[in-house]
DNA sequence: CTATTTAGTCAGAATCACTGACTACATTGG
DNA sequence: CCAATGTAGTCAGTGATTCTGACTAAATAG
């Protein structure tokens, strides 16, 4: 993990800048957008699926503790973005799925992702974005235990 | 932010994905060898220069406050990875630098790192990885400003 | 039916990040 | 030279996120 050793930078440094200038431009954008919740919380609340997802598989998915998960779901839920509903098919668990707010949260933020992979195509090309996406996406089963089913 | 059936996933999630399991693996493959640091320690250590770095540089890299760097910087002092120095350019300024056990560390990091890119390069194909880099390469400089925190 | 597993909670603590205020040294312009 | 301003790093206080461990309740396997 070292920088700037006859110029080869470390994927992980690589992948680690990459991911972050993504991330904060979208909580930024957000933000200016009037919508408020941290960087935790949005990476657990991106993961929420369309017919609501379980603590549990939310906790796996975003690669914390169901506690953890726990916790922030609480916040978002006090800030009005998702809710908690009984799961029909199992007494112990919950549902948790997005509020009408909540889903227009996650509708700007698909805008500022896209947004963001515009102005990256503007300085790589299309077909390179593409194919980031692309290796990235080959990448995932490898690396990814948690495959949702969707 | 979102992950469901038509929609692509989302760039950013990708990243966090790759980003995380790159890291993730080489936390957990030093620790396997008895170095001992957190995640957070060892994205700062991973950043000092090989003649010495100094803290508002390390904590501009790693994108954290220098007040930040600094809690982290001693931590890894007291674990005897890194030591501070006395900058002999300037009195106000120290250099960071990692110690002997730091180096061995800092090289056991190196093989992890390249084990995890052959092992992706055994799934993907060498041409795939040697993409995504340059890919990586190339987003760095549209993305990574260093802008200076407090 | 009992034993085990699974979903989630509560309580407590550690880690890591932040802001604000401060000291000490460096640099620059008159 | 020296006053003004900028930079390197620290101290103090706080907030956010995560962890471990112990727990309840429901589901499931034998």
């Amino acid at each position: 993990m070292s920088r700037e050793n006859g110029a080869q930078i470390s994927l992980g440094t690589l992948l680690f800048i990459a991911q972050r200038a993504f991330e904060e431009e979208i909580v930024a954008n957000l933000h200016a957008q009037g919508f408020e919740f941290s960087l935790s919380q949005g990476r657990l609340a991106a993961r929420i699926a369309e017919n609501g997802s379980r603590l549990t598989d939310l906790a796996s998915a975003a690669g914390i503790t169901k506690q953890s998960a726990g916790y922030l779901v609480s916040q978002l839920e006090a800030a009005g973005l998702v809710q908690r509903q009984d799961d029909p098919q199992d007494a112990r668990a919950q549902l948790i799925t997005l509020t009408e707010l909540g889903r227009r949260a996650q509708l700007a933020a698909r805008q500022a992702e896209s947004a963001i992979e515009a102005a990256w195509q503007e300085h790589l090309g299309e077909e390179s974005i593409a194919m980031l996406r692309r290796q990235l996406e080959a990448l995932r089963p490898l690396v990814d235990r948690h495959q949702p089913r969707n």
